[in-house]
DNA sequence: TAATTATATTGCAATATTACGATTAATTAA
DNA sequence: TTAATTAATCGTAATATTGCAATATAATTA
């Protein structure tokens, strides 16, 4: 089929996956930290820190946007991009939550 | 291409990425959550509690194993899968990394 | 307005992922 | 050894992702 069967899981789950999903590759994972660091947020900048074509950076930082953890700012002809605050956090509550649930004597095998 | 390019990236970014990426799907949270509280960890069990079949929960399993952050042991007839705690931990040490990065205040837009 | 600069979108080829039926392999019990 | 039980693998169809050249769009400057 090659479709995920969303419906048969939380709406957390869910949630929680499409933003893993958005920083599960190694691009992604590189923007942010420039981004963070603000090394670079300017997307021609991003380009040619990584080595990647422009369209490709565009892409991926679409694909940041609509998981809603960047946002854009226009500044002239070009755009800002910066970490969205409460979705970071969010994220970053929703993964503690997830690693904090384990405890390692509690192994059943 | 459809082929990403690990090799202009960190070791560290790619294993992050790899990690995340197991964990970037629903059914595969949905997995380490019941791993965790131990409400299952043999395939059929996983299979009937999800809804979704023996294969896919296999290949789910299989992926989790491949990226390292569970283990499967022998159980007689049946495997019992848990988290494997060294890789459990270094992946929320490199998460905390990542997201304690992140001052509210250094927005650069 | 026209030229310039920078980002976004489109279209496409290559590859990866998702899900599962059918089958195979491994272990235990009769 | 045979039957039963469970997990893994194979094969396949449907869909998603990755990367980029070509192009379109938007904003600024001359």
């Amino acid at each position: 089929m090659g479709i995920t069967k969303t419906e048969i899981f939380t709406d957390e789950q869910n949630k929680l996956a499409v933003q893993l999903k958005a920083i599960a590759h190694p691009a992604r994972i590189a923007i942010l930290q420039l981004i963070i660091e603000a090394k670079a947020c300017i997307c021609g900048d991003l380009s040619s820190e990584l080595g990647l074509a422009q369209p490709t950076v565009s892409q991926h930082l679409k694909e940041l946007k609509n998981a809603g953890l960047i946002q854009g700012t226009i500044e002239g002809v070009s755009v800002c991009y910066c970490i969205e605050p409460e979705a970071w956090k969010n994220l970053n509550d929703e993964l503690n939550k997830l690693f904090s649930s384990y405890k390692d004597f509690n192994n059943c095998c």
